[in-house]
DNA sequence: GTACGATATGAGTGATCACTCATATTTCCT
DNA sequence: AGGAAATATGAGTGATCACTCATATCGTAC
């Protein structure tokens, strides 16, 4: 079963199809969990026919496969300009808290979309999107820290690319689901961890 | 909708029939994922008529917060032997490892159950499940982290207790789910930032 | 042994949902 | 304008699956 397009859009009007579609399914996953994510009422939400879905999806799993793509796309995009704004920055665990309070509000506004995908990546055969997706933003976490050296000689970057958006992701799940939510704790926590992980050995 | 048992069983083949369908849940979801989990499948596997799984269940998710419960009561017991196997250790770092080498193992051969019920978690109402299980988690891995408090003295070992489980399942995650999985590099990175976690501001 | 509650059965029902296809409309090109 | 290619439509189809219920069997107490 193929994942990818079933057809590429040649005109304006599809590509509007298209990408309605991808963001009906982003909403309803995002609102209402990967149980109400069937394609009738992605159709409807869209302001599609279910025809125009299967136009451009061969299945309900190419149009998860998609949506995971462009969620990949986004984050990628977002923390490439967290990098950009955090270039002046002088101390590493300012660096750090904004990167995880970025993570965190992330988070509070796409809980139940980013669970999901996580959830799907593990049964879809995406592994080669995924695999991609944390090479580059590997790169772009190696540069930051790349800066700090001095601070945490002992560091491997691309281990640490790897290792710390699953570091805070979970840090911040395990206060934020909570109720109600400690969303300070949760921050100070998810800081402790990072910090600590990155300066173990060092000092 | 209840999700509490629609009858207890009162003679042992009773007791026998619950108990297979929850086996039959667990197996399936372990081996093939949430989608092969319907109420006929375990009925099947179980070796038992759909009717009886109702006996018991009032519908589908109450068997799946029952496994839930199931799944926490295995791991809290797990947790204890543990913690009593390792009440000899000396020193901190062979503790951590092997308690990470521990949560390891059970994610190898849980893979599949263990997300599937962290997702099911987040949709049920059985919140007052999780904090109850959180709760006596913590009480023992406070206990643990009290023996080497001179060695982590800023530790808080409430806040710890919370943190460390997801910790180490979010680092174990990043590194086995590539291909081919990097187990000994994913025990390294888990352990490091466990210990990173506990010194940090220490030393 | 008989009576009664507990337990087990599984064909059947209704709802949901992924996906098709024959047809209609719009856009593009000359 | 006119034809062809692209795009859009949505009623319909078949499969899946949660759950019911009328009936049957088993265990136990007397």
């Amino acid at each position: 079963m193929s994942l990818g397009p079933r057809k590429t859009p040649k005109q304006g009007r599809a590509r509007a199809t298209y990408d309605s579609i991808l963001e009906a399914a982003a909403h309803i996953i995002a609102g209402q969990g990967l149980a109400a994510f069937n394609t009738n009422a992605v159709a409807e939400r869209a302001g599609v026919s279910i025809g125009s879905l299967y136009q451009y999806f061969p299945n309900k799993d190419a149009l998860m496969a998609a949506l995971i793509q462009r969620q990949q796309d986004a984050q990628l995009a977002t923390l490439q300009a967290a990098a950009e704004m955090l270039g002046s920055e002088k101390t590493l665990e300012k660096v750090v808290r904004s990167l995880v309070r970025a993570a965190m509000l992330h988070h509070r506004d796409n809980d139940l979309l980013a669970s999901a995908i996580d959830h799907e990546e593990a049964r879809l055969p995406v592994n080669d999107l995924l695999v991609s997706y944390l090479e580059k933003a590997g790169v772009v976490v190696e540069v930051m820290l790349e800066r700090f050296q001095h601070e945490i000689p002992d560091i491997m970057p691309k281990a640490a690319a790897r290792t710390l958006p699953a570091l805070v992701r979970s840090v911040t799940d395990a206060w934020a689901n909570l109720s109600p939510p400690q969303l300070e704790k949760a921050e100070d926590e998810a800081v402790r961890a990072v910090l600590g992980y990155l300066r173990v050995g060092g000092e």
